[in-house]
DNA sequence: TTGCAATGCCTTGAACTGCGAGGTATCATG
DNA sequence: CATGATACCTCGCAGTTCAAGGCATTGCAA
């Protein structure tokens, strides 16, 4: 039913994959993710706030995240937190961009698999 | 003008990045390349002729590219090569990508960017 | 010889993700 | 009291990728 499982693309799904990474210890809050990203990476990958609540919405919405309400020095923030569920997903998420990144780095080193020319 | 410039959509461009790679050295034409990327990549990545061989057009059109036909063995086949400008964008697209990767990767290892607690 | 698989090229429509732009409200600071 | 930072959210667009299909040829097997 999740779109993501019947959709191959093999580039997305990399946002979902940071967030989890962070929250995979301690809760985190919709705000502090989008900076978070953004310091953690060097500004390299500065997901906006548009790309980071809808995906917290639908990890909360599988059961991979939940969600409490909490006020910190007169601030109302949604703090969320991984399941176990979201473990189990970031387990997977996890393999499946590493596996990516050791294939593409392969195609790029190249030479050892080059077929001699002719 | 070139739509792919202009969308700073930081997870796009691998088939792209990978068709060059390939180009890099020898000349290939379409049906071989889907294969390559199948093979070298041990089918982790799959991308089908419906990816490759709008690739290869809007690289031609963009001069990073330039195809010459040539039979060989009664098959009529169009072989791709690399020009300067489409060695000069793969070196742009190859920075980018391990940029990215090595963002992930550290967000992934965590720890050493970790602001204290509290 | 007749059919099927592989080779080789191509396009189209849909799907999905990610993004910018915008909206709301509160708090602190100048 | 106005501006910027904090903090939440949604909408609609744009770009990439994909599956599915169509076409023609070759070669092999039944």
């Amino acid at each position: 039913m999740t779109p993501r499982d019947t959709n191959p693309n093999f580039m997305n799904g990399v946002p979902e994959l940071l967030i989890l990474t962070l929250l995979q210890h301690r809760e985190m809050y919709g705000y502090e993710i989008v900076q978070a990203i953004r310091d953690r990476t060097g500004a390299v990958i500065a997901v906006g706030e548009g790309v980071v609540y809808p995906v917290l919405h639908g990890l909360e919405r599988d059961g991979a995240l939940v969600s409490r309400r909490k006020s910190v020095s007169g601030r109302s923030r949604i703090y969320y937190a991984a399941t176990l569920a979201g473990l189990r997903r970031l387990a997977g998420l996890s393999q499946s961009w590493t596996q990516l990144a050791v294939a593409i780095q392969g195609v790029m080193k190249g030479g050892q698999y080059a077929q001699p020319i002719q």
